[in-house]
DNA sequence: CGCGCTATTGAGAGAGCTCAATGTGCGTGG
DNA sequence: CCACGCACATTGAGCTCTCTCAATAGCGCG
């Protein structure tokens, strides 16, 4: 029997958490009570905006998003990639304003979920929303290594380190199937989540495909071999805090 | 009439979130009660681990702490720099696993706080959670200003932005006198924090010295135009989220 | 068929790095 | 009170990674 659409998208959440820490029956069915809002977004389309105050906050269930800050002359630094079982603009439940933006990097569906949900149920649900805090700090996590890789590794480690990245958190929302995965990325945005220009980004990328690591067409992306990529990126994915917790 | 030492030392903590939010009677009772074991570290002395998995974790009463990571050949990030009234490592109590270093940048006061204390309370007083879930949401919108900062911002300009940042978190706190506050870096930390080379720091802060912008010496900084740096930083102190919320 | 977006390539320039030497200030011990 | 050691700061010179500018190529779609 098929569920109704709002319960297949909140099941989206469900699985996420529950990769991560033990849900009750009862957080499972709280979960499945948040009234949603699916809405589609097209590919580089912004959702909520730097300097606003949003009263909802969105799930992803597919496609990806991301966030990013503009700064002087049309400078764009790209702050994060989400894909589906993420709720990217959570912070804004407790920061008022939105400090960036955050926009479709594909064509995206998401579910919006209203704050005041979001309250009632991490005041009445402790351990639910010990999970939403976790998950916001894992965020947190992913921003510390991204950190790290902008001041300190080049561009052909850094490259390497995100694709190693995404490559593990897909993995652990299923998708990925014979090591490759959807990549929605252009070497423009890449660019910008690398802190590179495209024209270098683009030089990277040959170098990373001609010495046998990957490969990427047609916003596909495929591991060639993960072993080398990870020595090459010194990957190590502690900091993506995948291991179950309370 | 004094107060107990551990009275005083939760008070850091209230002034600090009170700054934030609206904290009722009991939720600062509350906090005056929480159990603190005060200790000093020495500059340099690391206070967590990586990889560790701590049961407590630590509030800033005096001093300054830093969170860096390390990466190959003894490249190293500095991820964040940390004032009184501050909880740096807040994530770890539901982050099981250290992913980076939290250490003492000068001599420091710090009091523990046992994760089984933080876990009562956030149990039992939801708008409390709420702060603290705040704090580290705050911790990570400045990571995201650090991410601008090292991906898309010259050395020049990306000093100016974190004397501008020091400037307003050591104001918001009352460590700022005549322009002037204690800036406990060498240069070689401030190349770590701004992902960039020691060498290369010398030159730039000599600079902004020249330029008329600040000066600093002997661990103190003093802003001289205040105007002329928010202007070079194109510093917007949204980020930080100072305005009170809930 | 042609427009618009994305990717590719070349060549020159520059911000920031590396290596290495020198300077400065301060605490310690004789 | 001076000598010494140590940590930190400063400076020079050459180098390289990444950028800028600009042109060309490929591809999907109306």
């Amino acid at each position: 029997m098929p569920l109704h659409s709002s319960e297949r998208t909140a099941q989206a959440l469900i699985t996420k958490l529950a990769g991560r820490v033990s849900l009750t029956n009862e957080d499972c069915q709280v979960l499945l009570n948040i009234p949603l809002h699916v809405r589609e977004y097209r590919s580089g389309e912004d959702i909520v905006h730097d300097g606003e105050t949003p009263n909802q906050c969105c799930l992803v269930l597919d496609g990806w998003l991301f966030r990013y800050k503009l700064i002087d002359e049309g400078k764009r630094q790209i702050l994060s990639l989400h894909v589906p079982g993420e709720i990217p603009d959570l912070q804004s439940f407790h920061l008022r304003v939105m400090d960036h933006t955050l926009a479709a990097l594909s064509t995206a569906t998401v579910a919006m979920i209203a704050h005041t949900d979001v309250r009632r149920i991490t005041t009445k649900y402790p351990h639910l929303a010990g999970c939403l805090w976790r998950e916001t700090l894992i965020d947190a996590a992913i921003f510390r290594e991204w950190m790290t890789g902008l001041g300190r590794r080049n561009a052909y480690v850094r490259a390497a380190h995100l694709v190693c990245e995404m490559y593990v958190r897909l993995e652990a929302v299923g998708l990925v199937e014979n090591h490759t995965f959807r990549f929605p990325l252009t070497q423009e945005s890449l660019a910008d989540a690398l802190g590179l220009t495209s024209v270098h980004v683009n030089r990277t990328v040959r170098a990373l495909k001609s010495d046998g690591l990957l490969t990427w067409k047609n916003r596909e992306l495929t591991i060639i071999d993960w072993h080398k990529l990870v020595t090459v990126a010194q990957f190590d994915p502690t900091y993506l805090h995948l291991m179950k917790m309370g």
